[in-house]
DNA sequence: GTCTATAGAGAGATAGAC
DNA sequence: GTCTATCTCTCTATAGAC
């Protein structure tokens, strides 16, 4: 019965024991968003989590109850994320600025939170059982209210013309690209890591090609 | 030991069991590249592959050995399809062309064969560990030819600068997310499917906004 | 609140009949 | 060459001591 909400228990004495109890929480979702991420659902075993959490495995389930709770909680700390930068997009901003800076904080989201992206990415792979509503309501509206703005600004000769709900497609797939196939870019690159270094230039250059679909480049004089 | 072969066993006699070998054969990589794209290679069962191809389950350890077996000869056919199109990319073409052609080649690769690019998403996220040698010598060797290719076209002063790899990064992400994040993307449009029309219609949106950014653009005289 | 020990279910693999 | 029946192992989940 994936459904049932797990108990929370709260300790009524003192503050240490919630203390503990959010320290362990925390290391459990960091633990569990990294071996979720690696090995997928069916993958991961709360075994190689509780390894990771250093804790006893009895203590997961105490926490969480089951396999499937701790894996809604992880998720449910990615979709928050990956929401959040988009709020960049609103009517009154500068076009290129907004764009640029959603883009920016997309790409950071993508070199800080590699794990919830890769998590985030895999939810959808499968059919994203877990999440149907949240991408049918809640990222939905969003997506409608934003693309409205980028209509807007088409309209009013601020920005080029391109399908606005592609766009946010576009930027998407492109920057999540960085986290979800990081192990293709590196071994194409022939790196062993993407420095911070890596990503700034790869952040500018998604920038720059984002930036010339919406005709807002900074003119850089190179033109065909 | 994932990496014995398993015998090939060949019929000695006549054509027939030949013919039955290839089809069983056929509806096995079939149902497999399905079911592993469906639910990852940890999710898979031998018993949901088996349902699906309409044999039973001692059937497939017959003729793959092994899950794993199995799996590796879903990816490797998955790894041609990856690589065909970008043969569109060579010094003599037209740039515009060529790079068009490439995107719809990938489009079509995205819509047809869904499962395939499922099954290669599936395997980086997860590091990629089937296919390192892949990686980093097979396509890396590719990449750089083909980025050079690029180089060469920008050096003429044939297409605007860019950084050549990441142009291949851009292009892999945006039509790759049409196969790998359809959930989403029908989610988020409220269709219950991607019709061929959706298809062409984005494939057309994916082409302009790369053709944008490497300065390739048809004049539609749209422009800021 | 925490942990050890174990029950119970499910999946990969195979023996052996046909 | 094909299939049924079964073995064995791994993993989730929990009972019960502390």
């Amino acid at each position: 019965m994936p459904e049932t909400v797990h108990k929370q228990h709260v300790a009524s004495n003192d503050g240490t024991a919630g203390r503990v109890r959010r320290a362990a929480l925390a290391q459990i979702l960091a633990a569990a968003e990294q071996v979720f991420a690696e090995t997928g659902f069916n993958g991961a075993t709360m075994a190689e989590i509780a390894e990771k959490a250093g804790l006893p495995k009895a203590n997961l389930h105490y926490y969480f109850g089951t396999k499937e709770e701790l894996y809604r909680a992880v998720l449910a700390n990615t979709l928050e994320m990956w929401l959040t930068p988009i709020s960049a997009i609103c009517p009154a901003a500068d076009p290129a600025k907004a764009i640029a800076d959603y883009v920016w904080a997309k790409m950071e989201a993508a070199r800080l939170r590699p794990y919830a992206s890769k998590v985030f990415a895999n939810e959808i792979l499968h059919g994203a059982g877990h999440i149907l509503d949240f991408l049918s309501n809640d990222l939905k509206t969003l997506v409608e209210e934003k693309a409205a703005v980028l209509d807007g600004w088409i309209a009013e000769g601020r920005m080029r013309p391109v399908d606005s709900k592609a766009f946010f497609f576009m930027i998407w797939a492109m920057t999540q690209h960085y986290a979800d196939f990081d192990v293709q870019i590196r071994l194409v690159l022939g790196k062993r890591q993407l420095s911070r270094n890596d990503f700034a230039y790869f952040t500018a250059e998604v920038t720059r090609a984002v930036l010339r679909v919406a005709g807002l480049e900074p003119s850089t004089g190179e033109g065909v």
